[in-house]
DNA sequence: CACCCTTGTTGACTGCCTGCCAATAAAGTG
DNA sequence: CACTTTATTGGCAGGCAGTCAACAAGGGTG
């Protein structure tokens, strides 16, 4: 007889806990929340079930650790020139976005999907604070006016996020426009939000 | 005696599926799907749990059938002068299309709301099929250039949608922005589009 | 090399939830 | 008042999620 091969291996708890979590993420981004069983996820990991409680709690806060996960955007090189008259640097912008939307273009549609009624107010906080950081990065990138700390220069440009989900959408998924077409757009609008909106709803006095 | 009372009543269908449609609105609209049990729905609309599978076969159904019913917006009255300039037209769209959400806001946000991660077929071709009703019929009170027969029009518009979407979540949940300032940003927004993105997305050979 | 100790992992148990279906009774009809 | 129709009920069967005590893989120690 040769050696006894142990019937399941020892992982280090982290190890064990990502590969789980790659296993959830794949399985969650292909159907929804209630058709995705911890029985499923426990299979596909080749663990048993109560292994996915041990480290993740309830099937509610694996689900949240998987759109976390989603959500962290790949590092924002900075390497976009913020130079130059406001139409290159909106222009610079929206290139370095749509190409890095364009790497990961199928997660990103799953995540930023609508699923419906619903209203999960921890989910709703993890895509809030998303969106926010981006609007963050987009105020920055674009260099002034935009005000990365003015709270109402924030809260246009997460709305103008949503616009930036809604085109990519049409582009990425549907193929309804073309990658040109997104990019005139989403240019034209950020650079009349920039010029026109924006002084308009600058906190100036602290109101 | 009185006369004895009969231990439930009797319905007329539309009667009893409204019922039950109606308080699987409110149920779905306060809590996530899975944290909603049809034993919940029949609870709260008094009637047997096994009603609800009679009335909308599986509670996934019921689900769809919830949706569709908030995705219903109050009916378009097209009372909105579609005459005059651009501007003019542009303004008195946004401000038609803000009375109404601010009218049944409450719904409107929790419909729009982005539930995560979950890519749901159903869901997303039914608030795919209302945000295109909805792009037509923005395009057919803005008038000329503006096509709603046009596929690229139409792709733009919707993607202008989830601006809107994003928009009035900033406004009517989280307080983030004043009518005001929302009304400028989706003015100036769609202006740009109409002026300098349509003319750049017609299908003008069927190409 | 044998033993032990830590702890990653398992498997069963329990309670809840969903879909199904035959039995039941409310209300109309002759 | 009997009879029919059918809206409604209640219980059954299968599946899923959370818990926990027991097990074994792998490294450390004498």
């Amino acid at each position: 007889m040769t050696a006894a091969e142990p019937r399941w291996r020892r992982l280090e708890p982290d190890a064990r806990r990502e590969q789980i979590l790659a296993c959830a993420v794949r399985l969650f981004g292909e159907r929804p929340y209630s058709a995705v069983s911890t029985t499923d996820i426990a299979v596909e990991a080749g663990v048993a079930r109560g292994l996915l409680n041990h480290y993740f709690g309830t099937k509610r806060d694996l689900y949240l650790e998987v759109v976390r996960q989603m959500v962290l955007l790949p590092e924002f090189d900075s390497a976009v020139a913020a130079t130059g008259p406001l139409r290159a640097r909106v222009e610079a912008s929206v290139d370095w976005f749509l190409g890095t939307v364009s790497a990961h273009g199928k997660t990103f549609v799953a995540v930023t999907g609508a699923e419906g009624v619903g209203t999960d107010p921890e989910i709703e906080q993890i895509l809030a604070a998303a969106d926010d950081f981006a609007a963050r990065k987009v105020l920055e990138t674009v260099g002034p006016p935009a005000d990365p700390h003015d709270p109402g220069h924030r809260a246009v440009v997460r709305a103008y996020g949503g616009l930036v989900k809604a085109a990519v959408r049409e582009w990425a998924r549907d193929e309804t426009l073309t990658r040109d077409q997104v990019h005139l757009l989403l240019s034209r609008a950020l650079i009349t939000i920039v010029r026109d909106v924006l002084p308009g709803v600058a906190a100036k006095g602290d109101t």
